[in-house]
DNA sequence: GCTGGCCTTTTTTTT
DNA sequence: AAAGGCCAGC
């Protein structure tokens, strides 16, 4: 027989890229044998670019592209990374399994749905989902709920998902940091058991549960295990300080019975997810778990000036924890922080607009230039000046674009279609109707589970029996609105559902439910435009689910401009950079929360947050905090002092700037004088 | 049992 | 400034 040799060749200009493009420490670490490989990146030091490049080498190496994960911790990062590496390596890149821990979870989770009780159609509950189905179960449990003195539901909900995630016992966790609710925790516990069960009866999973049932099938279906071992042969963690321990455990395990080649990246400095479980000894003590793994230092940074990084590294040198550093930068000196007082954040507003406006005449785009604030309503004057001065911006905080009351309204009808056992969503649209409230819905639901078709039952005649008389009107044209939507074939075409459902009763609900109906219908519209993307209802509603950072989208004119500045919370401008960079409200209470530093290793926490925030600064870096605030956000302004990440570290290494005031009074005495001759002129005349 | 209106409290950060 | 809790009335 005649043997073919099919020849394989690597990327063209692979090789020559990794030695381009790389200085010789990042390809030390891009191009680090197999095995356990931990990467130690300051800010700007071309972590992305590392972690990238290692992909594009493993590739190069054979490593079929299908068989590398990497996880990340945003989608938009995965895009990005996905987006360089298909540069370097063409179509490949879209066959690696790069995404959030979450997403990469759901993924896998749908296959496996069987073997953990649940069906492949489960649906993702967001946080407000979550404390609906906790609340109803301390209602139902007869628990809790009552007593002025017992845990709210969102409280609950916090306490068991941080023990899932740092996967401690809710039991020590309710003892470590809510002592004063110690008394309720076999409660709680009970309340997590039939919060657990609500959520298996409906077919549906929250965030912890795509970790923390990844993580089971793991533990429970050893042929799985085998299975995502064999599967994953390089595994790429990204942003490894904001892991927790639920995260590392799924990949570690995966990694151990598999190949056992695990790259984590990261900064220990800049672990800012404590809140949610995130562990940044996941990052310092990695090298004592995987005895032989080998470290890589990255340490010059290209993004910003050595004023700017000598600020960050002032500052991040009071935490007493963490790996000592020592970044560099490779860039040309450039100018000093700017540190301002103002008198207070409408002043503030004023002058950041102010300096927006002049940097953009200088020539830099709005998109090369971020505000960044500790709290998200510390944005909110700031965007009302932004609207009056015409300055299109685009927010990244605050309520997502999912999260609004109305789109998540049009999601449940959405979620119905793809898994009828949805009790959220169920009780959602029926809580929409006038006449049915939490009790009805409940009723009405119970129903709905009974059967076997909550489609037949919706419509069935004892189902209409429940409801209130005055309501059956409204609830046959909510039955009809339903029949009509399925009929349009939503599982492939998401967006002809959703204008099934604008076509229905549910504008007319708009109207009569909320402020400003015209902005939501359109917003609507605009999720329709956004759903005619996808061709599988399942994988909108997950993405949607998953979006962590889609955002309503804020200006002030009409069409979309282009060129947008942006607005940020902290956590949120992870991973990112600008030329020029704002940070506001930097008053102590603001920034650093009030309600962090309270907390043991809480302000620590609350620098390596500072620390992001100045490290994003390219070029420039203006530092504003007001005299006067109102207490976060509400009630009476009082003074405030500057935050002490400002005030503790050497005055030297920034630049402080007075506020002058100039009152453009001749001009207003001109414009009156005008005036007031035209008005003299106007009587002359008649 | 539901609604709507009035009261209080809350607001950290997010997958 | 807005969401959540509470109460009176239907």
């Amino acid at each position: 027989m005649r043997k073919i040799t099919l020849k394989h060749t690597p990327p063209p200009g692979l090789a020559r890229q990794l030695a381009d493009d790389l200085n010789p420490s990042q390809r030390e670490a891009a191009t680090a044998a197999d095995g356990y490989n931990l990467i130690l990146a300051g800010p700007g030091s071309g972590k992305t670019r590392v972690i990238t490049y290692r992909v594009a080498w493993l590739i190069g190496r054979r490593v079929p592209s299908e068989s590398i994960l990497l996880a990340t911790f945003t989608r938009r990062a995965a895009r990005e990374m996905v987006g360089r590496l298909g540069g370097l390596v063409g179509n490949e890149a879209g066959r690696v399994w790069a995404g959030t821990f979450h997403h990469v979870g759901n993924r896998l989770l749908r296959r496996a749905a069987r073997e953990l009780g649940f069906q492949a159609n489960f649906t993702i509950l967001d946080g407000e989902d979550q404390t609906d189905l906790i609340r109803l179960a301390m209602d139902d449990g007869g628990l809790a709920s009552k007593n002025k003195l017992a845990p709210k539901p969102s409280q609950v909900q916090h306490l068991i998902s941080f023990a899932v995630n740092t996967r401690k016992t809710l039991e020590d966790v309710v003892a470590e940091t809510a002592g004063d609710m110690i008394e309720w925790t076999d409660e709680i516990r009970r309340v997590a058991d039939a919060y657990a069960a609500r959520k298996l009866a409906s077919n549906c999973m929250d965030y912890d549960d795509l970790l923390v049932l990844w993580l089971k099938l793991l533990d429970e279906h050893p042929a799985r295990l085998a299975e995502q071992g064999k599967m994953f042969r390089h595994i790429l963690v990204d942003e490894m300080q904001d892991t927790n321990a639920l995260q590392i455990e799924v990949v570690e395990k995966i990694a151990a019975a598999g190949e056992g080649n695990l790259t984590a990246v990261g900064d220990d400095a800049q672990s800012i997810y404590r809140f949610r479980g995130a562990d940044y000894d996941n990052i310092l003590k990695f090298p004592e778990r995987h005895a032989g793994s080998r470290i890589f230092r990255l340490d010059v940074n290209y993004r910003s000036t050595p004023q700017i990084v000598a600020l960050t590294q002032a500052s991040i040198a009071r935490n007493q924890s963490g790996f000592p550093k020592e970044l560099v930068s490779a860039r040309p000196d450039g100018l000093k922080p700017v540190v301002v007082a103002v008198a207070d954040v409408y002043e503030e507003a004023a002058l950041v607009c102010q300096q927006i406006l002049e940097t953009r005449d200088r020539g830099i785009p709005l998109a090369e230039m971020a505000v960044l604030y500790r709290n998200h309503y510390d944005s909110v004057v700031l965007q009302g000046e932004l609207l009056a001065r015409n300055i299109p911006y685009n927010v990244r905080s605050g309520i997502r674009f999912f999260e609004q009351a109305h789109v998540k309204d049009v999601l449940a009808f959405l979620r119905v279609v793809l898994n009828p056992r949805d009790e959220a969503s169920w009780r959602r649209l029926l809580l929409l109707l006038p006449g049915i409230g939490p009790a009805k819905a409940g009723a009405v639901y119970q129903r709905l589970a009974a059967g076997g078709d909550p489609f037949s039952a919706v419509a069935a005649a004892e189902t209409m029996a429940t409801v209130p008389p005055k309501s059956r009107g409204l609830f046959a044209a909510f039955v009809n609105d339903l029949n009509l939507i399925r009929a349009t074939d939503p599982e492939n075409r998401p967006a002809a559902a959703i204008q099934a459902v604008l076509a229905g009763g549910y504008p007319a609900t708009v109207r009569q439910r909320y402020d400003k109906p015209d902005n939501r219908i359109k917003d609507v519209e605009q999720f329709a435009v956004l759903a005619a993307k996808y061709e599988s209802l399942e994988r909108l509603v997950a993405d949607l689910m998953l979006a962590g950072d889609l955002y309503g989208v804020e200006s002030s004119g009409g069409e979309e401009p282009q060129d947008l500045l942006v607005l940020s919370s902290v956590h949120q401008a992870k991973g990112l950079e600008w030329s020029h960079v704002f940070v506001i409200r930097l008053v102590d209470d603001g920034f650093p929360n009030r309600r962090a530093v309270d907390e043991p290793g809480g302000e620590e926490e609350e620098r390596r947050i500072f620390y992001v925030a100045v490290s994003r600064a390219k070029n420039e870096l203006m530092l504003s905090y007001p005299s006067t605030v109102s207490r976060g956000g509400y009630g009476p302004t009082t003074f405030s002092t500057p935050s002490r990440f400002i005030t503790e570290v050497d005055p030297e290494l920034y630049e402080r700037a007075e506020l002058e005031h100039e009152f453009d009074v001749l001009d207003v005495e001109r414009e009156l004088r005008k005036s007031l001759e035209g008005q003299a002129d106007g009587k002359k005349a008649t």
